[in-house]
DNA sequence: TGCTAGCACTCGCGGATCGAGAGTGCTAAC
DNA sequence: GTTAGCACTCTCGATCCGCGAGTGCTAGCA
């Protein structure tokens, strides 16, 4: 930050206004900024900053009479000009310290786990997002035979699980899913999602009869993983913080969120491009390209699986949030995330 | 119904009175039931039965000068006389044809699906129950192993699907897993999950050296599924819904419904109770169990998977719900839930 | 005995009014 | 560039008031 083109004081004064009203959630006046944060200048100075900065864009008063409130370019440089990294509670360290020091029983539901505690350490709604096909390689792939037909599984070397009924037109003979099985275990372990498709199908044209019908389906259910990157892949938890929360203050707000969260396609593709390679990232109100989230702010951060980024996690509230608590609580998280797959999947 | 102790006038005013609520949201009054309904009598008759329903406790007046709003004792009455059966509208009926003409892709899926179908239906939240782990019996189970252990994935004959992290100390040794495996698929199919976890107890006492661990692990892993019900086997759709629906007046009702939602062992105990053996069941207000869903109203029904029943689809409002719709929705879709579990798993 | 017409009464709701207080912008002096 | 002083603006909460909906009661009627 250093000289920010504002001024030193008006950045002072700034950043005091949006701290103070994260704080309290009222319009804040020169008066209080002047005896609260000691700046060393009269309320009068700091009316006249303060006038400047909602010229600039970065303040706006509710009405004539009232103190200022921050806009989301304030947030912004508010996020900005944060002090990097502040430390965790000792209650937040302690709380982490437990929940990862547990056995979990496998990766979905630790990420299950994750949304539902990092909103717990946060009090905002939280999203955890399985590892992503296209950064998963193939670890394992067989067919288990059914009453009504096989049902393939998939295990990637991120820890994700994928599952898909295959069923043949009429019935599946047994020989045909032993082959289909044994070949699928020797070929496709290592390789991404998209290459096992392209040797399954390449089998498939190769095979005849009964084996080329279950190829074929197995195939098609790889691509159905890579299109659609899996159903449901997205963990959310704590949304009850959010219909609690105040600063949202129409409840049609409210409601478009949950919309949009349950519409797991868009927040997924907008969190994936969200979670940048190594830091956390903050987005906040009207620059999220979710209408329904413009009154929001999103903190999120990539986890890693065997040192390449898999999936992301995200903590979601009001622009009105508390930036600080959060970023460093989806940061602290995210690095112990990645820790936890790497020794369960790696 | 018949002859309601009440008197048959009284319990058609009544009828009245909560229908119109129903469908209107302000207070009836007196001569409200008189245009609106044709009874052939006065207000001033009806002003009477009312005022005996009041005394009688399924009606109240929000204040002197306001018309009668029915209590939970006046909806429990209402649900009580509905009329069997009524239709779902061609939209409804239509929608129900789409849905369940679609190809899943696996059955947690199709209840992840469900859930959100049936809210979109009603206009309310909806919950789905995966298949219970008490009335499935194992179909499958293996272990495929990974780089840092092995994956214990257990099929049921409901169609459900749980998976495990197994981790022995120091590596499981290849040796071991495959003959673990291989005693597995012999021994398990066919059994209660109950039944199979004593199976394997016995297996892993009489084992030795690595085998034994092995066993041991995934005889625990049994015994928390049986404990447990598994993680998260409640797939809950439309909360947005709840979130928007005003007749939920209060924002702390809202935010402590949600609570219980996410914490779903309490909510899952108690539909699974709920669910009776064939029929739709309708729980209201204060009848409720969960504190925090007093004012809320559940209709519940079971499916089932191969003519036992295994789990069961709910729908969740506001006490002030289209209860008539809401049964004919979960009725509807139960019954086509139940054929389509059938034919994916049996 | 049960129903009805008439009537006085109650009470919430919405709109209007008003004073207090917070916070501003401007001006003039330092 | 900063500050003190001051007049001004505007919201918020309290109070008041009239309207209208709906009631309960009483008296009369079938």
């Amino acid at each position: 930050m250093a000289t920010t083109p504002m001024g030193a004081r008006k950045a002072r004064v700034l950043r005091a206004v949006v701290g103070d009203y994260i704080r309290t959630a009222e319009p804040v006046g020169s008066g209080t900024v002047a005896t609260r944060y000691r700046l060393g200048v009269s309320p009068a100075t700091i009316r006249n900053d303060m006038a400047t900065l909602e010229e600039l864009g970065y303040l706006v008063q509710p009405h004539t009479s009232a103190g200022r409130v921050p806009t989301d370019l304030g947030y912004r440089f508010y996020v900005d000009t944060l002090p990097r990294r502040a430390a965790l509670s000792d209650t937040q360290r302690r709380a982490i310290a437990v929940f990862f020091g547990e056995v979990p029983p496998d990766v979905e539901e630790v990420l299950r786990r994750t949304a539902s505690f990092l909103s717990q350490l946060t009090h905002y709604a939280a999203v955890a997002l399985a590892p992503d096909v296209e950064r998963s390689r193939v670890a394992y792939a067989d067919l288990i035979p059914l009453a009504s037909g096989a049902l393939l599984v998939v295990v990637g070397d991120t820890g994700r699980v994928d599952k898909r009924l295959i069923e043949a037109a009429d019935g599946v003979s047994e020989p045909a899913l032993r082959r289909t099985s044994e070949a699928l275990r020797r070929s496709v372990a290592g390789r991404s999602y998209a290459e096992a498709r392209r040797r399954i199908d390449r089998a498939a044209a190769a095979a005849a009869g009964d084996d080329r019908d279950v190829l074929a389906a197995v195939a098609q259910a790889f691509a159905d993983l890579e299109r659609s990157g899996g159903p449901d892949h997205a963990f959310i938890g704590g949304v009850a913080n959010i219909a609690g929360e105040d600063a949202f203050e129409r409840r049609e707000t409210v409601r478009r969120l949950f919309e949009a969260l349950e519409e797991e396609a868009a927040v997924l593709r907008f969190l994936r491009g969200l979670a940048g390679e190594e830091e956390v990232a903050v987005t906040i109100g009207r620059e999220n390209p979710v209408a329904a989230m413009r009154e929001a702010s999103v903190v999120v951060a990539p986890y890693r699986a065997g040192h390449r980024p898999a999936g992301a996690i995200a903590v979601i509230g009001p622009t009105r949030m508390h930036y600080t608590t959060s970023i460093s609580a989806v940061r602290a998280v995210s690095r112990r995330l990645s820790g936890l797959i790497e020794t369960l999947a790696g």
